[in-house]
RNA sequence: GCCCAGAUGGUGGAAUUGGUAGACACGAGGGACUUAAAAUCCCUUGACCAUUGCGGUCGUACGGGUUCGAGUCCCGUUCCGGGCACCA
């Protein structure tokens, strides 16, 4: 009997061996050049590791350990981002402490982990709720409130500085609030009074990247603007920093065009405009300099301050009420329609270049929160200016030559700009912009109003600052107290400051934070120790912040902890973070481009700039991997009934409003309602499973097409498990083992590509290994590997693998190596190779694909060590050379042929070798050759007359 | 609306980046072994025509172009995916 993979045997053998012989502990080696692989750790959710999990974490695994077999050291770790808001609706809902159920789901994690059989080194494993953890979150955070960026130096400097600064210019205020309300106004950590995005289902303010679409990322709830005082990060500080850091990194394009976008820098001018009759003036900010003969009237964002102070008398009842209609629309609202509204607000504003007197307006198109609130509206070259000016009848005043404006704007900025004044013409201006084209008019008119003082050259950007503060229980707590209504941090050697313990995760009845709930919870500034509420108004007793981090907070920094995780003096050493530097190759979903990814660039230039961090970027390289969707089943309930009809028997309609189908039978109306994945086989319901899986099916009747069948419809969606599509690698790893898994999810597509799970190919990867295992064993289960001497066929295919595995790991293209492995294991099997030297060498091959099958037969080869500690096989050219290239040979498009040169052949070589064969004689014949083309060891092409 | 990436057999996807399109796998069909099934192995499998052999024609979303030669480069169109979106 020949010897059987026995995979289950083989894989639990090895995953105990590989933690018993710690083969995955890695330790820094200054004499080894080193290489940090890094997976986005993942969020432990209570439905399990799904399919799409690993994809990332195997393509990742399969790099870590080629590198470690090309002689890297390679830190390769895994951790949990284990603070999150399911873990505490489930805290509200069930009273079950949020962190026994995030340890629980890491648990289940950690299980599922195991079998699929990664190098991680799990002694640096972290977790964000760990207080040795969160207590490097917490330093990080108070570093950021002591620290102020400056602008000329483009980096943090400490606020003690700024201090002394101030001081010297004679404008340090003596009063304590005082100075912490002008520091405020540079922190990098601040309390600001913003706009917030408020989610009130979720009770929480939200970052700008958790709202999609107007509504909350988590939950799909409505997201209203609020003004609330929140703690925030500078973000904005690092804007350029952030975006020409850009150009630094090895990332995909789309993902970098994405940053770019959401940074949104641009360069423009802004310009002083004084109101009429009055002493007051505004600064607006514009792109277009060279439209300023073109202005018409002004817009005020309503939420700007301006407001109040520009509305007239007679206007102050209309102004009012447009304001309270604004106010009272949401995100949503305002980014669906794009309503034309607006009010008068009974000033003029006086154009600096022409003195002419334009209204000023106040509408909700003109945002508070972007440039200075407040524009110039140029209805002839901007599409929104000029819907408001068709709305509300003002004037358009087109300034570039052959614009037709009379039904829409011209926006482009091109052609040759007219109708400005010919210079010394008004007695406000002598500049002249006629003849020039938009790109020149802008430069001059930049000039122009630098020159005169009218206004400067000014660069803005879209990336806001980060709200950083959540009204929620299960979080990093803020290191801070307020003594006296002052922000102040709790000293740096008494952290972390550990979450308390709470008996209702619900806001307070007075409206708190889930920690007003904590009755110890104030901070005892003498004792230096959190100390019982009660004692708040005694001498040196102070209220203890009551909101807690966001999610961010703790997957900003996390990657420097993992080179360092045991230290209880720093985030990181010293020598740590000189050794390993930065993430060489970061892996993970695209869906981070604007939070996760943006934030975490932060972070890590502000500890840069703190020396902590030795890189200015902390991910080199970066690889997204794309989600594996899964196959939703939908059944349909007849509406008000408990009958479900098959799919296949309902009347589809497309509703154009509700932008969905509709079901009928019978004219019945039917609702689609998940069905679980496993009830369903191909697109056919077990009537039987389902009834057994919830109580709402237990007694349903269901309506079966002619063939007695009950056929669900299907779609692709994200795999979750409200979606009940959710497939886990336990019974794939059961079923055909975890090395198989490997090679599957990898040979599914591109990694970088989004594709649904589909088992249907899964067991040409099963053979694949079965055929690979059975190289290696003769028909009596004895090793049939000899010393022998390997042919030249061997060698061929062995080096022809080499060379295509080594260039495909490189750019991880592993979907393509996997195909060459199987041809080679083809090939060798009817080459009857027996040579040892060939045979260990594909094991290392296959040893970053499927450790274990690799290490099993690396140790039935005779050695004792692991297959990790290998040396990856070099690619030689020689052992390809005798081989031969068979290429078509075209004459003038007609006559093709074949013809064989030698893969080194030289052009000249290989087109007299065409020329001068007996075949191509019989063609060329009576023929003028008018010319050849030779690709190197390629192709000849002779091009006959 | 703007920006970015795509479109290849029944399916997932290859194609040395301008050089024999469809590797490899799945599925399907046929065959071998077997009492039978599973497993395994072999053959066929883009379409059409010819199949007595050779073969031939058309084919990489659509329409043009560059080139001896285009899935690949250029211009235009359609469709799908992703990002941004009153950002002045």
């Amino acid at each position: 009997m020949a010897k059987e993979y026995n995979f289950r045997e083989i894989e639990q053998k090895w995953h105990r061996l590989w933690t018993e012989l710690g083969t995955y502990r890695v330790k820094e080696d200054a004499s080894v050049p080193k290489y940090y692989v890094l997976n986005m750790f993942p969020y432990p959710s209570g439905a399990g590791l799904h399919v799409g999990h690993p994809l990332g974490y195997i393509a990742s695994d399969i790099y870590a350990r080629y590198k470690r077999l090309q002689g890297f050291n390679v830190l390769n770790p895994m951790g949990y981002d284990a603070y999150g808001l399911p873990a505490e609706q489930y805290a509200i809902k069930t009273g079950q402490h949020p962190e026994k159920t995030t340890f629980a789901n890491i648990d289940r994690y950690r299980e599922q982990l195991d079998k699929i059989g990664f190098s991680f080194d799990w002694d640096r494993e972290v977790r964000t709720c760990s207080p040795d953890y969160y207590h490097w979150t917490q330093w990080a955070f108070q570093k950021m409130f002591n620290s102020y960026f400056d602008e000329e130096l483009q980096k943090a400097q400490p606020i003690e500085k700024l201090i002394e600064k101030f001081k010297a210019e004679g404008c340090w205020p003596s009063d304590e609030k005082e100075q912490s309300d002008l520091l405020m106004q540079y922190r990098l950590a601040f309390l600001g009074e913003t706009m917030v995005n408020w989610c009130p289902k979720l009770g929480t303010v939200l970052a700008n990247d958790e709202v999609v679409n107007g509504v909350s990322e988590r939950g799909g709830y409505p997201v209203e603007q609020k003004k609330m005082r929140q703690w925030c990060l500078r973000v904005s500080a690092y804007a350029q920093r952030l975006l020409d850091g850009l150009d630094t990194i090895d990332w995909s394009d789309s993902i970098k065009e994405t940053q770019r976008n959401w940074i949104g820098r641009s360069e423009g001018t802004e310009v002083e405009f004084r109101v009429a009759d009055s002493d007051a003036s505004f600064t607006i900010f514009t792109t277009r300099a060279d439209t300023m003969f073109g202005v018409t009237f002004m817009v005020l964002a309503p939420e700007s301050e301006l407001v109040e102070q520009l509305t007239t008398e007679d206007q102050r009842e209309a102004v009012a009420e447009y304001v309270k209609y604004v106010k009272g629309r949401t995100e949503r609202e305002r980014m669906i329609d794009h309503k034309v509204t607006g009010v008068f607000s009974g000033s003029y504003a006086i154009n600096p270049f022409t003195g002419e007197k334009n209204p000023i307006w106040i509408s909700e198109y003109v945002l508070a929160g972007y440039g200075t609130g407040a524009i110039m509206a140029v209805p002839a070259h901007d599409s929104r200016d000029y819907a408001f000016a068709k709305h509300f009848n003002l004037p358009i005043v087109p300034l570039i030559e052959g614009a037709d404006v009379s039904e829409q704007s011209y926006d482009a900025k091109e052609g040759i700009v007219c109708n400005s004044p010919a210079a010394g013409k008004t007695p406000y201006c002598d500049l002249s912009l006629n003849g020039l084209t938009v790109k020149e008019a802008i430069a001059a008119t930049k000039r122009y109003v630098t020159e005169k003082k009218l206004g400067r050259v000014k660069v803005n950007y879209r990336l806001r600052d980060a709200i950083f503060s959540r009204q929620r229980y299960w979080g990093e707590p803020f290191p801070v107290y307020y003594k006296n209504g002052i922000p102040t941090m709790i000293p740096e050697e008494c952290l972390p400051l550990e979450l308390p313990q709470v008996d209702k995760f619900l806001p307070t009845e007075t409206g708190e934070p889930p920690l007003g709930n904590a009755q110890k919870w104030a901070w005892d500034e003498a004792a230096r120790q959190i100390v019982d509420k009660s004692l708040i108004d005694e001498k040196n007793v102070f209220p203890i912040e009551l909101y807690t981090m966001p999610g961010f907070a703790g997957s900003s920094a996390y990657y420097l902890r993992y080179m360092d995780p045991h230290n209880d003096k720093a985030l990181v050493s010293d020598e740590a973070a000189s050794y390993w530097q930065n993430v060489d190759l970061y892996v993970g979903g695209s869906e981070h481009a604007t939070g996760h990814l943006i934030y975490s660039r932060f972070w890590n230039k502000f500890l840069f700039d703190l020396g902590v961090s030795k890189k200015d970027e902390p991910f080199q390289k970066l690889i997204n991997q794309g989600m594996i969707q899964g196959w939703s089943s939908f059944v349909f309930r007849l509406r008000g009934t408990n009958k479900f009809v098959s799919y296949d028997l309902l009347e589809v309609q497309y509703d154009n409003e509700a932008k969905k189908n509709r079901y009928f039978y019978q004219g019945q109306e039917a609702d689609p309602v998940y069905a679980d994945i496993s009830m369903v086989s191909g697109n056919v319901l077990n009537v039987e499973k389902i009834r057994e899986w919830t109580i709402e099916f237990r007694n349903a009747e269901f309506i079966l097409n002619e063939s007695g069948q009950y056929i669900v419809n299907q779609a692709i969606e994200k795999m979750s498990k409200s979606k009940y599509n959710v497939v886990n690698p336990d019974d794939i790893c059961e079923n055909y083992g975890a090395d198989t898994l490997r090679l599957y999810e990898m040979f599914l597509g591109p990694i970088e590509q989004s594709k649904p799970w589909d088992v249907a190919g899964i067991d040409g990867c099963f053979r694949f290994l079965k055929k690979f295992w059975l190289l290696f064993w003769d028909k009596n289960g004895e090793l049939a590997v000899k010393d022998e001497k390997p042919s030249a066929d061997n060698l061929k295919t062995l080096h022809k693998l080499i060379k295509k595995v080594t260039a495909d790991i490189e750019v991880f293209s592993y979907n393509t190596s996997i195909p060459a492995f199987m041809v080679a294991t083809t090939e060798l099997t009817q080459q009857q190779c027996r040579s040892r030297e060939v045979m260990e060498q594909m094991v290392i091959l296959l040893a970053p694909f499927a450790p274990h099958i690799a290490e099993e037969l690396y140790h039935a080869l005779g050695h004792e060590t692991s297959v990790c500690d290998a040396r990856w096989p070099q690619f030689d050219e020689k052992f390809l050379v005798e081989s031969t290239v068979t290429l078509g040979v075209q004459f003038n498009g007609k006559v093709r042929f074949s013809m064989a040169f030698a893969p080194d052949a030289k052009p000249d070589e290989m087109v007299a070798q065409v020329v001068n064969s007996e075949e191509a004689k019989r063609f060329l014949e009576g023929h003028d050759i008018v010319k050849t083309i030779a690709v190197p060891g390629r192709i000849v092409n002779i091009v006959i007359k």
